[in-house]
DNA sequence: AATGAATGAGAGTTCATTCAT
DNA sequence: GATGAATGAACTCTCATTCAT
């Protein structure tokens, strides 16, 4: 379908989505494409002929992203200790974040089909991970997929708040939700889960 | 020290911060000052005639919230039960935050002097509040008054992203992370808290 | 026609335009109405009331010293020395102009029909005093009232060149201008006067 | 260090520069950024393309300005009659200033180091030319370089006044100026000569 | 295929002017 | 008569996107 890019424009590319990770993840959805080009080391123009809009480019960023977490949850699914597969799972889930903050992806919408085909695949991947926890009752009885795809962002989200902060420090927030995930000392939910995502 | 505002004033004010609020929910910190003003009715130059600026604005929003949590922080650390009155403290926090998401509060950075204020307080409030509940026994032990500031707003957060979802929700997510601050079924934390906020 | 202004009426008109021709004399043309209604200490609205436009502002600061001028040529015309009396008149002309720049008035265009028949008059008293002067050999015989009407503003305009200038120092290049009038040492000039003003 | 501009984005800058000259010799330094374009025929980004900001694009008017001033200047430091060297440095800044009317740039401060830099270097030739022309007793004593400089742009500023002028007027005024300058019937002057510029 | 010059819509902000109080 | 709140046009400047080189 898509023939193959010539050597230098294949590295252009992929120097582009380095740069516009590194953009992004500093200043946020306002960094520019002229930085981002800036900071590949090309010319503003050949930004647009790999990525059509800006938006492109950010949905290219996203699909890199859920693809590699995709491939950590396929190899999960086979661990023997499904708890510490989910909790795994997570970890490998917000180390990556960690590295470079996507959190406003969020912000940027639908974006493309194909981020939409791999994000169902990765929610897919989640829910057959989280079942398998409960099913071992490593989590709860009430808790279901949607509820981990959910909470999975947020220990990332909530040390963005923390200016200096360690880069490690998500793992204790981490550590305190996967806990509240635990079948131990669970309380009834006062509120049904989500049907999706 | 501020007379009173005319009448019609204090009316535009009112409707000025709640259609920022709005469009600042919708729309994110980018939403634009035209687009309030046009959602308030009124013309451009009144909101720089109230706010001298975007950023004056939104510190005005945020102080209002902040503000209104405060009070109900104060009123919860006369409650007989501290742990009750913390979850309660949490469900507030969250409730107000429902009503209109400000999540970008955190990108607006400094904002005013009395911005810094307020939050330093309500903080305060919180290290007050979450002490009291461990020293009762309803959160556990190795918790801080600043690990709850920071978890305290992962319930909408995560929300967030379920784009029809209940609007209460929220109320299952806070629910989990508060499981997870109980001192049942804790396991250690692999990451000291952080010092600030 | 005009019937008397109201005793505080009055007192507002008077106080505008000293508050004016102050922010105007430091901020040039650009002074905003809203400054010099601070200035004055009364309501931008008043400043309207008296001034329909910013530029019937200018115009009444402009009249009044046009008009102060006339009084000054007037006088000097019944002089003994009609070379004195010219000196005395471009230098009470500098003096005044000295004490608030308001060399921007020429940017201001034709103002109102009033100051124009002032300055009109003006210019014919300059044309008399010039013409008295010539006649006692006390200006070269090629110079016209016209030409000295051009020349009256340069030294003001010159000094305002200089930042931290002494406020007297007009009267060098006044001196110096001057000695150019005179019919001793006059080379030809190389181009006829102007017809007007 | 600069590389040569695209054969298109030099003509942009020359029809920049020059629309922009005229614009401000027409409008004063209001002149607007959108009305520079129009007239240049060019986008209004394509402005801040070529000058990040208004006031560059000034700068880069005047230190035209002066840079071929500054030739000048060279070249008639080298001339036989020191007198007529001065006449002739003062009438090709009049004829220059004639061409268009930048005498706001008074108003526009310091501008760019570089201006700052030339206009000093200016200051010196015009001290050297009087300097010279006062050794060989073609001006005054008394005169200084500083006073030249404040007197060399008055002719145009007085002839600014009359409308429909002959643009050879300032010619006549640069002449009786002059004349004041000579030491023939010099009268001794009542204030000193400023010590900058 | 790559460049960066050109574009113009739209951002925040200012201000003369109008008008309800 | 006086006030200052409201207005909207105009300003400088930014930036995603297009296109000639």
């Amino acid at each position: 379908m898509t023939r193959p890019l010539r050597a230098d424009a294949a590295r252009n590319r992929r120097l582009l989505l380095a740069a516009a990770a590194d953009e992004f993840a500093e200043r946020g959805l306002d960094a520019s494409v002229a930085d981002i080009a800036r900071r590949a080391g090309v010319g503003k123009g050949t930004v647009f002929r790999h990525f059509a809009t800006k938006d492109d480019l950010l949905a290219a960023i996203v699909l890199d992203r859920i693809d590699a977490l995709n491939a950590a949850g396929e190899r999960l699914l086979e661990a023997a200790d499904p708890g510490a597969a989910l909790l795994e799972f997570l970890t490998v889930a917000a180390h990556q974040r960690q590295q470079r903050d996507l959190s406003f992806l969020q912000e940027a919408g639908e974006l493309t089909e194909e981020v939409t085909k791999v994000r169902a695949q990765m929610f897919h991947t989640v829910h057959r991970l989280v079942d398998r926890a409960r099913e071992h009752g490593a989590v709860r009885a009430d808790v279901t997929g949607a509820d981990v795809i959910l909470l999975m962002c947020a220990p990332n989200y909530v040390t963005s708040y923390v200016p200096g902060a360690s880069p490690d420090l998500w793992q204790r927030y981490l550590a305190i939700i996967f806990d509240g995930l635990r079948p131990e000392g669970a309380h009834p939910l006062p509120h049904p889960p989500p049907l999706t995502p």
